[in-house]
DNA sequence: CATGAATGAGCCTTCATTCAT
DNA sequence: GATGAATGAAGGCTCATTCAT
């Protein structure tokens, strides 16, 4: 059932009937507003199960490679995320009143993970300072909307202009005396 | 009523009522379909006025400033184009068929005026040469999606990043011999 | 319209689906919504027509009638049109939220029409005097509504009885001296 | 499971969602369709219970009073029986099919009850003679329907005068040679 | 040409009822 | 026998779109 949101999400939308759903999923609508009353509680479920993954590969590369790789990697992870789950990127700014608690839910969850690499990439003097978790977050989801006719390949590009970006300002540690 | 309609798809998005628009244009719902039989229609018009703005600025800029900084300021413009019209942003990629064409005509417009400006800022080396007209228009729409509850300061900011990740990268030019 | 939602209300009561009147009057039901945007608006408009009737016997028959004779009459033909509207009565309690104004709307309108009947007839010591139009006009109400199977025979004969008990205890004006 | 039926009925109607009834008697609903697969079932059960409780004050009530108080007193009672089990008394004549054979049943047990009551208060002269227990259950049925706002005082008040009309037109027995 | 009333398709949502566990 | 998840029919309501005035 969760999967087969997720599958209408991408192709449909959010706003996408509810009956779309129920039928792909092999449903009566019924059985769908049992689970999932709100239509929110089916974004956010849907939400919640991709995020999780995206959640749990913070450390693992955090441990295995240096700050800056690390951070890289793990946006590209988030940017593949991004790229197939097209549509729910749209769903943080619906505008649906019922939707509303969503990105800040998001970023709860994610903030934490990106902010810990951003945080060890900056201290190294590969990034610069000033950028907080959720202007990265939110600006890789915008650069991953536009996908439609473009694919995947753009997104990852775009975001690594980005990403040069936050080198470009980068402060230099100061050299041991 | 094109005004009405750019206000309305900025506050209720592009699937707003038709009524809505005709409500706030002062005349009633058939008029409207006169001059606008589909929806796209109404969506085309709204386009092409703001952007023949935007294409307008191009020239003005490059006969007055360095490359560099011609480049920096028409986006600068875009940008705000883009954060004030909020909702038109999404239309160029809603799926709709009828709208389809629009992205098309929007890169054939634009696409020439920012390529200038980046032929010339790619020439001088301030910035890499291998970034289309396509694929900043793309980017900075996207960095201005999200804007909602951010502001245009946020789209900015992320758009500036994305244009140090463009210096990041540039190769100045060879010294002459 | 009001003629099928007239018609509906007394064979389906006031909860009839909104397509069963539409049908009925032989519009969409759009149409129905357009017009009484509300259920209650519906009932209500509904209601005014048959009431207003009912207002204007009032001052004819106190002119033209005792006081005694006049109330009689004139809750004889209220006594009809209830008997005759089935349906409408229970609207008057039927508990939907929408229709909770319709009561007090309708007590606006005939209660002074009444109360004028009560007060004269109480003044010519023909019945007692603490009966409200109120109470009254909710009692042959409610004596009214169970005639599914009985008819308005039933209702009238109730009603004479409880008209009876008014007189039962009146209290004879004070002979002049 | 009655009781729970009977609370129902009384604050959300004889039509509310079966789950409620069910939630509130704590048991699934499936336990409830298995004990009463109708709908009416379950309301006649309800009714019955009510109904007998009823019909055994009236012997009790005759032995020990003089038959006009008697009377009085088991209208009183039935007064307070339906002022309080509101909405089953518009069951009785809900329209619904299986419903229908519900206002008899009440009759054919009822009806001897307050028949006995009634013939021995007309005997002694004490209210007119010609007025049946159909008649007055359903006139007094009746009266208590509109009790919503008004509550049971209301009722008792116009029950009061139905019964003073049945004295106000008595034929005192005749005196004995 | 402008108008806005009328239409009805389509989506949301609620529940009565069934039935596998 | 009890349970409650699943089903889907039914009704409310909202517009997009047409067309008589």
């Amino acid at each position: 059932m969760l999967e087969a949101a997720k599958a209408v999400f991408i192709t449909s939308g959010v706003d996408a009937p509810a009956k779309e759903i129920a039928d792909l999923a092999g449903v009566g609508v019924g059985t769908l507003y049992r689970h999932f009353p709100q239509r929110s509680d089916l974004v956010k479920a849907v939400f919640q199960r991709e995020v999780d993954a995206c959640v749990a590969a913070g450390p693992a590369l955090s441990a295995n490679h240096a700050p800056g790789t690390a951070l890289t990697e793990w946006i590209d992870r988030y940017t593949e995320f991004l790229a197939t789950k097209r549509g729910l990127a749209t769903a943080l700014h619906s505008g649906d009143p019922a939707l509303e608690a969503l990105p800040a839910y998001f970023m709860e969850r994610v903030g934490p993970t990106l902010g810990a690499l951003l945080d060890a990439a900056a201290a190294s003097g590969e990034i610069r300072a000033d950028v907080t978790p959720r202007d990265l977050l939110l600006a890789v989801a915008g650069l991953c909307a536009p996908v439609d006719h473009e694919g995947a390949a753009f997104s990852r590009r775009m975001v690594a202009f980005l990403m040069d970006g936050l080198r470009y300002g980068a402060v230099p540690p100061e050299p041991r005396g």
